[in-house]
DNA sequence: ACCTGAACACCGTTCAAGT
DNA sequence: ACCTGAACACCGTTCAAGT
C-alpha cells in the first residue's frame, strides 16, 4: 500500500524534476511592494486619489485586497510610497549651473510638470510629511543650492520651503481646474461672476475668458519669488 | 360619538392655544444647512477631514444621517460650505490702506491666521475650487489691490494666483507638521537625517532642532513674493 | 416640507487558516 | 513566507414611508 502509493506519485524518481513545476514560482512572492506601488501610480493617474482603494488594487494585480497587507501595513503606506515614487521622476541636474537663479528657477518648473503628470499628487502632498527619500533628496537640492548661492541659515530655511509650497500650492489649484471638469466648473463661474459684476469687479474684469495661460502665470510668480530671494538677500 | 371625541380633544375650544404645544416648532425645520455647516467645521476642527462622516455629522445634530440629504446634496457640499465657511473668518479691511505691499502682506498673515484655525482647511482647499462667495470676496480684495497699485492685467492674474497658492501651500505644510503628531514625526525625521547625514549633508544641517519658526519663515516667503512684484512690475 | 428606516454597494483592516 | 476567506465595523447615498 504505502510502496504503491509512493511509486504512483514517483516523486524522488530520476528525471522526474524536469516534470515537476518550478518550486521557484512558489518561493517568489506573486506582490511586490514595488509592483504594489506602480499599480497604485497607475490607478490614481486614471481614477484619482479618491476612487483607490484596497480592493481596486488588489484585484488589478489579480491578488486579493488582504493580500496587500502583507507587502503594506496600511492604505497610508501606499499613497506615501506612490507620492514619493512621483517625486522620484522629478529629474535633477548632475551638478548645479552657474547661476542659482536660473537652477531654481529649472527646479520648479521640473517639479511642476512632473506635479502635472500626476494631478492626484499635488493636493496629496498637501496632506502628509514628504519624508519619502525621493523627497528628501529634491529638497536636499533646493537647500545645496541655495547655501552654495551664499544665502545664510535663515534664508535657506524660508526660501527652501517658499519655493516648495509655492510650487505644490500652485499645481494643486491648476490640477484642479484642469481635471475637475475642465470645461464645465470654470464656464459656470465665468457665468457666476458675469452676473454679479457689481459684486465682484475686479474678478470678473480680469477673469480670463479662454480659461487663462497656467504656465506664463506660474513662470511669472517663480520669478517673482526668485527676484525677491535675491533682492532681500543681496545676491544675484 | 363625533361630538364626544370632538370634546374630549377640545381642540378648537377657546383658550386651547396656550396648552398646546406650538405648532411653530413642527414647522420650523430642526436642520437647516447653516447648523449642519458648523456642526461640520466643529467635527472638522476637532477631528479632521478623514474622520468626518455624515453620520458622525448627524449624531451631533442628534438626527440621522439620511435627514441630511434634505439640505445637502452631497457630502461634498457639506466640505464645500465648510471651506467658504472658513473663508468667510477672513478680516479684510474697509478700504485699501496706501501702501499696496503692507495691503498684500497683511492679507497673507490673516488668511495664515485662520487657515491655521482651521487645520484641515488648507489642505482641503488643495482639493476643490474654490468658488464660494466668501472665497470669491477675498480674490476679489487681493485682485481689486494690485489692480488699484498699477499691475497690469498680466501680473495682476499671475500676481493673485501667487499669493493665494503661496499661503495655502504654505500652511497646509505647516499643518501637516504641526498637527499630524507634532513631537514625534518630527524628531523621527531629525533622528533619520542625522543618521544619513552623507546623503543629505544641507538638510542635515539646515534642519531645525527645536521645530523651527514657522511664521518667521512664511513672513519671509512673503517679503520675497512682494518683493519680486514690485520690482517686476517696477511698482513701489 | 421635513424626517426616518431599511437597504445597497461599498470601504480598511484583522486574523485564523491554508500552502 | 506568502496568500486566502471570513468577518467586523464602518462608509455615502437612494428611496419609500411616515408626519
Amino acid at each position: 500500500m504505502t510502496a504503491k502509493s509512493k511509486t504512483s506519485t514517483s516523486e524522488g524518481a530520476p528525471g522526474a524534476v524536469w516534470f515537476r513545476p518550478e518550486k521557484q514560482s512558489r518561493t517568489k512572492p506573486l506582490l511586490t511592494q514595488d509592483k504594489i506601488v506602480s499599480a497604485a501610480v497607475e490607478l490614481l493617474d486614471r481614477d484619482g486619489v479618491r476612487q483607490l482603494s484596497m480592493r481596486k488594487l488588489a484585484d488589478r494585480l489579480q491578488a486579493h485586497a488582504t493580500s496587500l497587507y502583507w507587502h503594506v501595513s496600511t492604505k497610508d503606506d501606499v499613497l506615501d510610497l506612490a507620492l514619493d515614487a512621483v517625486f522620484g521622476e522629478v529629474r535633477l541636474p548632475v551638478e548645479s549651473g552657474p547661476s542659482w537663479r536660473d537652477d531654481i528657477i529649472a527646479f520648479m518648473a521640473e517639479l511642476r510638470r512632473v506635479l502635472l503628470d500626476h494631478p492626484w499628487a499635488a493636493a496629496l502632498a498637501s496632506t502628509r510629511p514628504l519624508a519619502g527619500p525621493n523627497a528628501l533628496a529634491r529638497s536636499e537640492f533646493v537647500y545645496a543650492a541655495l547655501a552654495a548661492a551664499g544665502f545664510g541659515r535663515a534664508d535657506v530655511l524660508a526660501a527652501g520651503a517658499a519655493v516648495s509650497n509655492y510650487v505644490i500650492g500652485s499645481v494643486s489649484a491648476e490640477s484642479v481646474w484642469r481635471h475637475q471638469d475642465e470645461a464645465g466648473t470654470r464656464s459656470a463661474l465665468a457665468e457666476h461672476l458675469r452676473a454679479r459684476e457689481a459684486d465682484y469687479p475686479a474678478l470678473a474684469g480680469n477673469f480670463p475668458a479662454d480659461g487663462g495661460d497656467w504656465q506664463a502665470h506660474f513662470d511669472r510668480g517663480a520669478q517673482y519669488l526668485v527676484a525677491g530671494m535675491a533682492a532681500t538677500a543681496g545676491l544675484e
